[in-house]
RNA sequence: GGGCGAGUGGCGAAAUCUGGUAGACGCGCAGGAUUCAGGUUCCUGUGUCCGCAAGGACGUGGGGGUUCAAGUCCCCCCUCGCCCACCA
């Protein structure tokens, strides 16, 4: 009589047993002989139930963590919540309700949904970023990177939205308007705190030797976002007064081509110089109808206005005086906000000087390519070739000369070798209610004071009205407000901003060390003893952010002689996103599926396969197409009923196990064990079905299977830990939980291949297959391929010219004729 | 416009790192068995085409190349996806 496989009773079962048993805690006995793994998940942001992305992920996450400890790991698998933020104010307006609340609520019920998916984390060390035990640490690190000037406050532009009155991210802004409300973003201009994460640009850069296991994609992307760009700096004079002002370029050499000169709309020089010059006028409404354009609109802008300034600069490798324009699309953040034009190589200078009439002049003659005129150009040319017009460079070799005509301009003194980063400051300071407020006070004594160390945390009160109002709600709130300053003890305020989420999120895997201690932030000998993490695992939109970011903050540390290492996630892994017929899950659409739903009817372990075996992990997942009908029986369903059948029957044989069989769970051992550590979750399971079915033919031979169901119950056990513990406990009697067994090995003469097919080729062409000893010789390999019927009939009339024997496993016989 | 990645059966995918039997495993489908019944379970088959079969031809987005041999390596092109996007 068969054992039915039924999840729903024995699932929840287990997961009051593992809890009670105190199953997945991590050691931090000194003595504890096993090496340290810290298997890392990116922290939960609690904006409702479990979705998809995270059943996919955890899943993955979940089986690395069980893998390295049935492998003799003392696991550190911790999980916390990233508590602060928008959405929990947003949802709270919403629905009348404080932000606190609706956050508590959430996490309860992910944590319960966490357990019923089995997850086997640390529960004790559970960490929350909105409880002011953690952001207590939040606001002392912010108090590091302030006394270190690594903290700054100063003037920028942002997106403001005039109907809710507030400060809106980037990502909030769509199509120029504001995605909550749909009123046109304006831009502002608001003093903001910054973290100086470009002091750091070029150590991100150089340190990412070390991230040894990142997806090649993500490392690119972080290195495209630090942007650093090599050239040169030349200083150029403005005609009318004399003074210097200085450009940025990659391509000194083309700086005999210059022919005009470019001025943001927001440089500070532009309103003074177009006063001077009397073009104020008509400088002024490009400026005013830039600055009320929404960021993210203008990036979008593709027109080449512009207007003149007014004024000259004079090109300083050849004195000549050259026309001012100010135009949108030289970048006030990138360089030094002013660009020399050079219309005949570069496509954006030359494009403007189409729409201005202003001349083009071709200093670099591309290799191979006619003299052009630069009349009839119609597009910039590549600047490969030969210098011309470019005295004293004239016949050098561009881009080749770079380095040449830098040394020259240090030389006359006009300019020097430069390196610029497109990656800015960390704009940190949000004029929101629900974050970690910024710990320091305003006096107009003292100027920005920090708050004292035993004063922290700075308590985030709740009797607030956090709607938005055209300031940070804090503001609003006297009793916060309203500080004597620690100095001087006179009259002060507090800062009423609170911080990006993002800087809670960067440190977080630090508080799991040492979670409860309340001396400090973390414990830097649990940290030293933990880290860098062993296996980080999340999503690929925090490619940039979230990862630079804490690849940032540990730097800091590293600096602040806090941490022993640099790098912070040596190895990293990417989930795919799960998608419904080929469009990403959203409410709007109204396509969501959700895992719980499906844990309840089918149980955790199978929505736990279905993810992994689905295709490999870091690729999407089409739901659609590998659920199909939500009222059919999921495969990896059926695949563990016909496991617990084949279990059940292996504990009741009393057979010998055939050799065959023993070889095919040797093989799996060695193919599983080898996919783990690749992380190919779905070829792992796919050999976990082979032997399923290797057992199946062995038990209908009436032979036993005991040692296979044992191994397979122990390989399970990473991808489906509840059906792996009923069979290992229940089925196969073993008192001691699966997940505290060691990982099976093999027997490597069992692996080895008596025998193996030979294939038989002609011209390439597969004729043939036999059967052979694996360690025939080359002889008799050629000699069995010589003898075959089918190889000779595709020989036919013609002549073997040439015999290639790669024994044991294949001859090529070349034929001719 | 730039960067990165991917195109393999009706479908999800193997094999790609290391050139050597293309399509493992699973879904679906077809036929059969069991069942009162089944959206159950089990067995068999399943790349396309020709053929009763043996066997043969074709086949990894398209074109070219290297090689005895290419899904795999090289060059060009097409399509799709993702990221960045006036970065001087």
């Amino acid at each position: 009589m068969a054992r039915r496989y039924e999840p729903a009773v024995f699932e929840p079962k287990w997961e009051e047993i593992w809890a009670a048993e105190g199953l997945y805690r991590a050691s931090e006995d000194p003595d504890d002989p096993r090496p340290r793994f810290y298997a890392l998940d990116m922290f939960s942001y609690p904006s409702g139930d479990l979705h998809m992305g995270h059943a996919e992920a955890f899943s993955g996450g979940d089986a690395i963590a069980r893998y390295e400890a049935m492998r003799g790991h003392n696991v550190l698998h911790p999980i916390g919540w990233d508590a602060f933020g928008l959405p929990a104010e947003n949802a709270a307006i919403k629905r009348g309700i404080h932000p606190k609340e609706w956050t508590y609520t959430n996490i309860e019920q992910q944590r319960r949904s966490f357990r019923r998916l089995g997850m086997s984390f640390d529960w004790q060390r559970q960490l929350n970023t909105c409880d002011p035990g953690y952001y207590r640490w939040t606001q002392w690190l912010f108090l590091q990177l302030f006394e270190r000037g690594l903290a700054y406050r100063k003037a920028a532009s942002t997106n403001w939205c005039p109907n809710d009155q507030t400060v809106l991210a980037n990502e909030q802004v769509v199509q120029g308007r504001c995605e909550r409300c749909g009123a046109v973003v304006q831009r502002r201009e608001l003093t903001q705190w910054f973290f100086k994460i470009t002091d750091y640009a070029q150590r991100l850069l150089d340190d990412m030797d070390e991230l040894t296991d990142w997806p090649e994609r993500v490392v690119t992307m972080q290195r495209n976002w630090i942007g650093r760009s090599e050239g040169a700096e030349v200083t150029f004079e403005i005609a009318e007064t004399g003074e210097p002002v200085t450009v940025f370029t990659t391509r000194p050499d083309t700086l005999w081509g210059v022919t005009f000169f470019v001025f943001s709309v927001e440089h500070p020089d532009v309103e003074r110089l177009a006063t001077l010059a009397g073009t104020w006028d008509q400088v002024r409404p490009l400026v005013e109808k830039v600055r009320s354009t929404p960021l993210t609109i203008r990036e979008e802008a593709d027109t080449k206005e512009g207007v003149a300034l007014g004024v000259h600069v004079v090109n300083p490798v050849n004195g000549e005086r050259l026309p001012v324009y100010v135009a949108p699309y030289v970048l006030m953040e990138y360089g030094t906000g002013a660009v020399m034009a050079v219309p005949a190589h570069d496509q954006r200078d030359f494009e403007f000087a189409r729409q201005h009439g202003l001349p083009v002049r071709v200093v670099v003659q591309p290799d191979g390519a006619d003299p052009v005129d630069p009349e009839t150009m119609t597009a910039a040319l590549p600047h490969e070739g030969v210098m011309v017009h470019s005295a004293p460079f004239d016949g050098e070799r561009s881009p080749a000369s770079i380095a040449k005509v830098t040394t020259w301009l240090e030389r006359e003194g006009r300019g020097r070798a430069a390196v610029t980063f497109r990656l800015r400051d960390w704009l940190i300071s949000r004029q929101r209610y629900w974050g970690a407020p910024i710990p320091i006070i305003h006096c107009p004594a003292d100027g920005l004071v920090p708050v004292p160390e035993d004063q922290l945390p700075v308590i985030l009160p709740e009797d607030v009205d956090f709607r938005p109002g055209g300031e940070s709600p804090l503001a609003r709130h006297p009793a916060f407000l309203n500080v004597d300053c620690p100095v001087c003890g006179g009259p002060a305020t507090r800062e009423t901003d609170t911080m990006d989420t993002f800087v809670d999120s960067s440190w977080y895997y630090y508080r799991y060390c040492s979670p409860d201690d309340e001396q400090r932030a973390f414990d830097p000998q649990s940290v030293a003893r933990w880290m860098p993490v062993g296996q980080y695992t999340g999503g690929a939109e925090h490619a940039i952010l979230h990862l630079l970011y804490s690849r940032f903050f540990t730097k800091v540390l590293y600096d602040l002689g806090l941490v022993p290492f640099t790098e912070p996630f040596p190895r990293l892994m990417n989930q795919g996103q799960v998608i419904y017929d080929g469009a990403r899950m959203s409410k709007s659409k109204g396509n969501m599926v959700a895992p719980m739903p499906i844990v309840e009817r089918w149980g955790a372990d199978t929505v736990r396969l279905t993810m992994l075996f689905a295709g490999p992990f870091e690729d999407d997942i089409d739901w659609k197409l590998i659920a199909g009908d939500p009222d059919r029986r999921p495969a990896v369903h059926a695949w563990l009923g016909r496991v617990f059948n084949v279990v059940d029957d292996a504990a009741g044989a009393s057979g010998d196990e055939p050799e065959g069989l023993r070889r095919a769970t040797a093989r799996a051992v060695k193919g599983v064990t080898g996919d783990m550590e690749r992380f190919r979750f779905n070829t792992a399971i796919s050999k976990l079905q082979v032997l399923t079915n290797e057992m199946r033919a062995a038990l209908d031979g009436r032979g036993g299977a005991r040692e296979a169901a044992a191994t397979l119950a122990l390989l399970l056990a990473p991808f489906a830990p509840f059906a792996a513990e009923e069979l290992w406990r229940e089925v196969l009697g073993n008192p001691e939980s699966v997940h505290l067994q060691s990982w099976p090995t093999f027997d490597p003469s069992l692996v080895v291949q008596d025998t193996v097919t030979l294939v038989i080729q002609v011209n390439g062409k597969v004729r043939d297959r036999v059967e052979v000893p694996a360690d025939i010789d080359e002889a008799s390999a050629l000699a069995l391929a010589r003898a075959s019927e089918n190889a000779r009939r595709a020989v036919g009339e013609g002549r073997v010219v040439k015999e290639i024997v790669r024994a044991p496993k294949l001859v090529n016989l070349v034929a001719q004729g």
